[in-house]
DNA sequence: TTGTAATTTATAATGATTCTAAAGTAGTGT
DNA sequence: ACACTACTTTAGAATCATTATAAATTACAA
């Protein structure tokens, strides 16, 4: 749902209302100033629930609930705009990048880092369940400062 | 710290304290009931706290408080003997095989199941962050049933 | 056996997430 | 424009997992 998938960063609002609309979400206030804070940027983002309370506090000038908070993203997620990454048990991150890829994990900082699917070799796993099929591979590669 | 790691299945205690004593831990009761619960068996055994506790209520006869559980769990982590495998928000494993490995997660289910490295082709990442070093890579493969 | 530090324990505190039920709002039809 | 209804937001309570506290117990070395 980042908004530059739809064509040119755009200043107003109506790319979201009308996704929101299309996805049986009305475009309510909070819903479309967390949809700005999250999909109005360039660059993929990873958060958590409790990032984003503190980016709302700061950049929003009305309040929005801790429970609208929860079931917005929460609504995001189900309706695909938002990916859900678990690196560790204190953090779980929400991705606005929804498609197929891997993470590079600092492991001081937390911090995620996308990486394309073009940039790991494909995954071949040589072992098969059977009477399983495989819905996707993830990848997570930990790093830290080199020296 | 799998018992078979040090020769063949014992039935005594002696291995546990042992190995306990050389990492600088005193073999309590307590400990050496977990031991026995997490590390005597053949199999990989991954397993939430909420598990253990659930375990050691049934196999034991004397209460381990849930502190103690804690504690025991993350020291014996801290020592190298367990490791941790966050597989999403509610649920994050210790997994009694702390090599280097893999896992298949049943998606309906969230039972893990190893991946030995060697079922994995090399994985090989093509791009890299200059000042960080990889100390890691870890592959989740999602699974589900058939049909 | 004694002294000391490590460990266990019950319980309280914390923090994140979910639930509840009442108040507010958006979209529909008139 | 108005009213109706279902959807949404909200504050606060409830729940759940985890961690902190501080007193009692235990391991073990002297
Ligand atoms: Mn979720
Ligand atoms: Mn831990
Ligand atoms: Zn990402
Ligand atoms: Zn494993």
């Amino acid at each position: 749902m980042v908004c530059y998938k739809f064509g040119k960063k755009m200043n107003n609002n109506s790319i979201f209302i009308e996704k929101l609309r299309s996805s049986g979400l009305r475009p309510t206030k909070q819903r479309l100033e967390i949809c700005r804070l999250l999909f109005d940027r360039k660059k993929t983002f990873h958060f958590t629930i409790t990032d984003l309370c503190k980016i709302i506090k700061k950049e929003i000038n009305k309040k929005i609930s801790l429970a609208t908070i929860y079931n917005t993203v929460h609504s995001f997620k189900k309706k695909g705009y938002l990916k859900e990454i678990s690196v560790n048990r204190e953090k779980s991150y929400f991705d606005t990048n929804t498609s197929d890829h891997h993470h590079f994990l600092d492991i001081k900082t937390n911090e995620l880092i996308d990486l394309k699917k073009e940039d790991v070799d494909k995954i071949n796993i040589k072992k098969n369940l059977p009477g399983k099929k495989i819905t996707s591979i993830e990848v997570l590669v930990k790093i830290e400062n080199n020296n």
